[in-house]
DNA sequence: ATAAACAGTACTTATTCAGTACGATTAGGA
DNA sequence: TCCTAATCGTACTGAATAAGTACTGTTTAT
C-alpha cells in the first residue's frame, strides 16, 4: 500500500527527538551529548527494545553516531538540516524500488515478452525518490502548515487549504 | 520497502494489454470489443484466477467496464492517456499512504504529545501522490528511455545516461 | 571492579498478501 | 427452452514478510 513500515516511522520520530536534544545541548555549548536508548525511550513512547533496534539500524547505516560505555549513547551524525527523509528510509526500508517483479539475481520479469510495462517504471521510481529526498528532517518537525496531519489514509487527502 | 503489491504490478501489465487491444479493435472500427480474463491471461502470462481477481478490483475501482455473459469481459473505461499510474495503484493498493501509525477509527498517534514528526507529512505524500499521477498509462508503455530499466532494486538507481 | 550502555544475532509471533476455490448471476446461441 | 461462456462475489488457505523480544558479548566511565 505504499506505506512505510512502523520501524522507519520510529526512525523519523527518533530522529526528530535528536534534533532537539542537540538544538538543546549545542544551547548550553555542549554539541556532542549523547542520549541512550534508554532516554530516547521515554521521550517518545517506544519500547525500548524496539527503540534499540532502531538506532542500531539507524548507526549502521551512519545517520547517528554512537557512543559506547557507560554515559554512552547516540546522537546525530550531522546536522538536522541535511538529512533527508529519503535518507532515513532507504537505511530502513532499503533503496526505493516499486516494481516486485523484479529480484536481484533471478530473471528480471516472468513475462518479459509480453508484459507491455517494462519501459517507464524508472522515472516513477526516480520522481518518488527524489520527492523524498527534497524533503528535510528540520522540515518534517516545524512545518504546520495545516491542522490536519496524518489524516491522508482516510480516503482523501487533507486538503490544507 | 515502499514497494506495490504484485497484483498491483499486474494491474498495470494487464492495463497496458487492454491499451493495446483498444488500438487494435478501433483500427477496426470496433471500439467498444472487450477482452475475456482468459485471453488476457494468455495474452500477459498472469495465471487465470489471479487476473480475474485482478479485472474485477479494476472494475469496481471504475477503470475497467465489464461485460457480462457469453462474448463478454473487459475494456477500458475512459482512454488511455487519460489513466495515470496513480489511479491504478489507488484502486488495487488503497490510497497512497505513508504513515503507519493512523489508522481511521483509532487514536491518530500512540504518541501524539511527544513524537516531534506530527506535521509534514502531507507535503510527503502529496509529492509522492502527483509523482504517480504525473505518469500516464501510455507514458509507461512506450518510454525506452533506456535499455535498463527494472534495474532500481540493484542498489544504485540505474543511471540511463 | 562494577555498572551502564551499545553490538550482534537469533528466535517467536503476528500480520498481511497472494493465490485458489466455490457458488451465483448474466447473456448469447443452438 | 436449454446450454454454454463469461463475469460477480465471497470466503478460505498457505506463504512471505515484518515486528517485537530475548540473550550474549563488548566497551567505557566511575
Amino acid at each position: 500500500m505504499i506505506k512505510l513500515g512502523k520501524l522507519t516511522d520510529y526512525a523519523i520520530a527518533v530522529m526528530g527527538q535528536l534534533v532537539h536534544e542537540a538544538a538543546d545541548s549545542s544551547a548550553q555549548g555542549e554539541g556532542t551529548m549523547s542520549s541512550s536508548a534508554h532516554y530516547l525511550s521515554s521521550r517518545t513512547g517506544i519500547p525500548e527494545p524496539t527503540i534499540a533496534k532502531v538506532l542500531k539500524m539507524l548507526a549502521k547505516g551512519g545517520l547517528v553516531v554512537s557512543a559506547r560505555g557507560a554515559a554512552g549513547g547516540y546522537r546525530l551524525a550531522k546536522p538536522a538540516g541535511q538529512i533527508s527523509i529519503g535518507e532515513i528510509i532507504a537505511v530502513m526500508d532499503g533503496p526505493v524500488a516499486i516494481v516486485s517483479c523484479v529480484d536481484p539475481g533471478q530473471e528480471p520479469c516472468m513475462m518479459s515478452e509480453t508484459c507491455p510495462t517494462r519501459h517507464g517504471w524508472s522515472r516513477v521510481n526516480d520522481a518518488i525518490k527524489s520527492a523524498l529526498d527534497g524533503v528535510k528532517l528540520t522540515e518534517m518537525l516545524s512545518a504546520p502548515a495545516c491542522g490536519k496531519v496524518h489524516d491522508f489514509m482516510k480516503g482523501e487527502d487533507a486538503g490544507c487549504a
